[in-house]
DNA sequence: GTTTGTTCGATACATTTGTTTGAAAAACTT
DNA sequence: AAGTTTTTCAAACAAATGTATCGAACAAAC
């Protein structure tokens, strides 16, 4: 009756468990984790997961509902400021979006772990794909979609969400790719290089969007 | 006699677990296929597939070596014929690229299996991924830097390949995240809407390099 | 101190996993 | 047609997996 651990976020096994399974789960994907894994990085039993989130499957819905989901909602914060200015220029838009994917996060760890949950849910989608995709991603592309809506009043409803798209994959794939970017430019992940690619990608998504605006323009 | 079974040459046991290992593989990801799946699926033994692969790795990259592979291969040669000719623009050279992998399979289940085991290997390498980097994206991203290079000469190595991954990633991405861009899209992932992403991509993409040529200009 | 509810951990359990085996069947060679 | 090699299959194997059980440890309430 009495909530005396019963405030399940403070419970520290549990909050090992979560986090040790984040970390595995990002790393290797769902199937090739094993609860032992978890338990043993955890310093706990096997029966821990069990106990505390009923099965393994329910352990991975809970660290998308306990973990992801609280980063991306802030991540998305960031942008919100935009949203509540009268007017801001596509630049504005693209480098607030990039900034926010690219150095929004606590530390890289953290970044590639976050990446990597949602990649994995879209490569292969599971239980946990609908509650990322209607709680994050499409309130995240909508709000996107809302920026660049109000810079760019007059470009049709499609060409738009492709935009969104063509900069939102972009980063995504900045984030997640890192190994094979790391190799094809021969450089580090380090915060110079993600300041680099916040830089490139602005550049190289405003000017993208130039035959947009090059279109309006004739409108 | 009965000879069902060997003098079909597409029948053979070995060319049936290739391709359903493939599919399965592409489909769930290494770990989470099971030995029995595929068998199964292959109409024979669970023994055929260490009597004929030695075992489930081996299985998994033998169909990178005999499937994957010679597909990157085709897929590549696409893009040959621009680097033999003198001079193109770059709009050439990223409506060839997006062509190639947007519409150069012979049918969409066939590309998007093709994506899907690229993207599963960056996401969590394996042995196979050694050997998809340097036969097949490697290659790729040269080819792609030299025809990109060809056209902006005075573009900087580092921006160039920013560039190229810019490209790259994106079709890359709009080819494997194919249910999010449906869903965003409110759209089939058809032919029809292919062709469109090939249009989107050039555009954008073409757009995205006039800051290398404004900046080549200024030089 | 006793009771009561919660957490934990060693162990057990039933399945499922990849792989092996040995013999039958089929295909090929002579 | 007989002999040899290759291929297929049912069954078995050990190891690993997710889950369940049950009692000990613990903390708070009485």
């Amino acid at each position: 009756m009495n909530h005396t651990k019963r405030d399940a976020n403070h419970d520290p096994t549990r909050e090992r468990i979560l986090d040790e399974a984040e970390r595995l789960f990002a790393d290797q994907g769902y199937a090739a984790v094993t609860v032992r894994q978890i338990t043993q990085a955890a310093q706990t039993n096997v029966a821990a997961v069990n106990y505390h989130f009923g099965g393994k499957q329910n352990l991975y819905l809970e660290v998308f509902r306990q973990r992801w989901l609280p980063r991306a909602r802030r991540i998305r914060a960031r942008l919100e400021p935009l949203e509540e200015r009268e007017h801001c220029t596509p630049e504005e838009v693209i480098r607030a979006i990039a900034e926010a994917l690219f150095l929004g996060f606590s530390d890289q760890e953290e970044r590639v772990r976050h990446s990597m949950l949602i990649m994995r849910e879209v490569t292969k989608p599971s239980a946990a794909f609908e509650v990322v995709a209607s709680e994050a991603v499409r309130p995240f592309l909508g709000l996107v979609r809302r920026l660049l809506g109000k810079c760019l009043p007059e470009v049709d409803e499609q060409r738009l969400s492709l935009y969104c798209l063509s900069i939102f994959f972009q980063v995504l794939h900045f984030n997640f790719a890192r190994n094979m970017v790391a190799k094809a430019m021969n450089r580090d992940y380090d915060q110079d290089f993600l300041r680099l690619l916040v830089d490139h990608m602005t550049d190289f998504s405003v000017h993208g969007l130039d035959g947009a605006r090059a279109r309006e323009r004739e409108a």
